[in-house]
RNA sequence: GUGGCUAUAGUUCAAUGGUAGAACACUUGGUUGUGGUCCAAGAUAAGAGGGUCCGAUUCCCUCUAGCCACC
C-alpha cells in the first residue's frame, strides 16, 4: 500500500493493491449486498466508473448459496464483475435482526444461530464460518464476524460486545490463516472496532486487533446516535489509534459531509447505502456548480495555510427531496451537468412523477444520480488535494 | 317504468341523537457495514331542501344521483 500523507493535516490518499487491480482513496463503495446494486446494471456502473463495490456475506450465503456461487468459479465470474469487491461478514445484518426481534436468533461466544427471514430456517454463523464462506466467495477484501451492538447499548453490554468481537477475530484470523495456506491470492483482510461511544472501550478493542494484526481496521457500530447525530469525536479518537500503514475503513459512512469529515481525519474507505437507499425514496443529490470553485479553493487554501478544514457541506450542494410538491412542475433537466444522457435529457417534473409511482425506472435515474454524485464527490476531493499539495 | 338499497375525507369504508374515525392517497420531516422500506408529524369530510327535537351526520318526508332486481 503507498500512502500519500499530507503536510498539516491527518488526511491522506493511498493506493490500496487488490486481487481484481488497485483502488486509489479516498474511495466509496455503493452496496450491493445480494450482488447487484439495487435497479442499476453493471454496465452502468463501470459508465459511472464505480471503482468496487460491497457485498454481504449472510445475504448470499441464504441465497443463492455458496454451492452456486463456487459452481460460477467465484463472485467475480457470479456476478460478471471484474473490479475489486468487500464482502462484509454479515455480522450488522444478523445482529440488527436480532436486536430489533429477540425471537429470530441467539448470540453466544460460540457464534450466532438464526432464523433465516427468508424462508424461517435455522442458520448458525461462526467466524470461522464467516471466513469459509468469504474465501469461497473469493472477494478481495473480507471482514471479520463481529459482535456489532445497538445503539443506546449499556456499558456493561458493550463491554461484553468488544471482549466477544476481540475473541472472534482471534478466531477469524486463525481461520484466514488456515484458508490461505492453500490458496494462491489472499484477500485483504480487516477487523473491526466496536466499543460504541465509550471511548476507553474503543482504545481497548483495537489495541487488541492491532496486536492480533490486520490489513485494515474498520469503524463498526452505528457512526450516528439515536438522534441522528453524527459521532464526530468517537471517529477521530478512534482513528487516531489506527497504525499509519493500516487501510481505515470507515463502515457504512455515510452522508456527503460525514465522508468529507472522515476523510479529512484519516479515514480511508467508505460504503454507505445512503445515496441508493435514498434515491429510491427521492432524495437527490446535487452539487451547487457555482459554489465548487470555492469549496476547491478553500481546500487549495487550508492545506497551504494551517489547519485543513473541510468546508461546511451546505456550502457546495443540495439535498432536494424530488417528492415535494414543488417539483411537479419543474420541467429543467434532472441534472444538466450529468454525464449521463438520461440525466441531462428527462426533467426533474418527469422524475418527481415516476417517483411518485415509485415506478422503478424513476428509482434507478435517481440512484445514477446519487452515484454519480459520490463518485464525483471523491473526484473532488482528491483532485482539490492533489493539486494543493502538488503546489505546496 | 316499478320495487329495493345506498349517499360521511381525494378513494374505499366505520362509528354516533351532544368532540365524526381508519386504511390508502395527499403535504412535510427523518432514514448512515440495504426491509425495493420503515417511522414521525400535518391538512382534508356529512348530496340538496324541509320536518321532529334543547340539539340531527344519525330519526322522518321530498328531491337529486348511483347501484341492484324485475318489466
Amino acid at each position: 500500500m503507498k500512502i500519500k500523507t499530507l503536510k498539516n493535516s491527518k488526511a491522506r490518499l493511498c493506493e490500496i493493491k487488490t486481487n481484481h487491480g488497485t483502488i486509489k482513496t479516498p474511495f466509496f463503495m455503493p452496496d450491493a449486498t445480494r450482488g447487484f446494486v439495487k435497479l442499476v446494471d453493471n454496465s452502468m456502473l463501470n459508465k459511472i466508473n464505480i471503482q468496487a463495490m460491497v457485498v454481504n456475506t449472510l445475504h448470499l450465503y441464504l441465497r443463492p448459496g455458496i454451492k452456486v456461487i463456487k459452481k460460477a468459479g467465484g463472485i467475480h465470474n457470479f456476478i460478471n464483475w471484474d473490479k475489486p469487491l468487500l464482502s462484509d461478514s454479515g455480522g450488522f445484518q444478523v445482529f440488527s435482526l436480532i436486536h430489533k426481534n429477540t425471537g429470530l436468533g441467539k448470540i453466544s461466544d460460540k457464534g450466532v444461530v438464526f432464523k433465516s427471514p427468508l424462508d424461517g430456517s435455522a442458520h448458525e454463523l461462526t467466524p470461522e464460518k464467516a471466513i469459509q464462506i468469504q474465501f469461497d466467495l473469493g472477494t478481495d477484501m473480507i471482514v471479520c464476524l463481529d459482535d456489532c451492538p445497538p445503539n443506546g447499548f449499556k456499558r456493561k453490554d458493550l463491554e461484553r460486545s468488544v471482549e466477544r468481537t476481540i475473541l472472534w477475530a482471534k478466531r477469524c484470523r486463525k481461520e484466514y490463516d488456515k484458508q490461505a495456506m492453500s490458496r494462491q491470492q489472499k484477500p485483504l483482510f480487516f477487523a473491526v472496532i466496536q466499543g460504541g461511544m465509550e471511548l476507553d472501550l474503543r482504545k481497548k478493542c483495537v489495541e487488541e486487533l492491532i496486536a492480533i494484526g490486520f490489513d485494515g481496521y474498520g469503524f463498526g457500530g452505528m457512526p450516528v446516535d439515536k438522534h441522528g447525530n453524527f459521532l464526530k469525536e468517537v471517529l477521530e479518537f478512534t482513528v487516531d489509534l489506527i497504525p499509519e500503514n493500516s487501510i481505515r475503513f470507515a463502515l457504512g459512512i455515510g452522508a456527503p459531509q460525514d465522508i468529507m469529515e472522515c476523510f479529512k481525519m484519516g479515514w480511508d474507505i467508505f460504503d454507505c447505502v445512503i445515496p441508493t437507499r435514498e434515491a429510491r425514496h427521492g432524495k437527490f443529490f446535487l452539487f451547487q456548480r457555482k459554489k465548487i470553485f470555492n469549496f476547491q479553493f478553500s481546500i487549495f487554501k487550508k492545506i497551504q495555510n494551517s489547519k485543513f478544514k473541510i468546508p461546511n457541506s451546505q456550502s457546495f450542494y443540495n439535498a432536494l427531496n424530488i417528492n415535494n410538491a414543488k417539483f411537479s412542475n419543474d420541467f429543467t433537466a434532472i441534472n444538466k451537468y450529468s454525464k449521463l444522457l438520461e440525466l441531462q435529457q428527462h426533467s426533474k417534473a418527469y422524475l418527481h412523477y415516476l417517483l411518485k409511482l415509485k415506478d422503478p425506472v424513476g428509482q434507478r435515474m435517481a440512484s445514477i444520480n446519487n452515484l454519480e454524485f459520490y463518485m464525483e464527490l471523491m473526484k473532488l476531493i482528491t483532485h482539490s488535494v492533489e493539486r494543493a499539495t502538488r503546489n505546496a
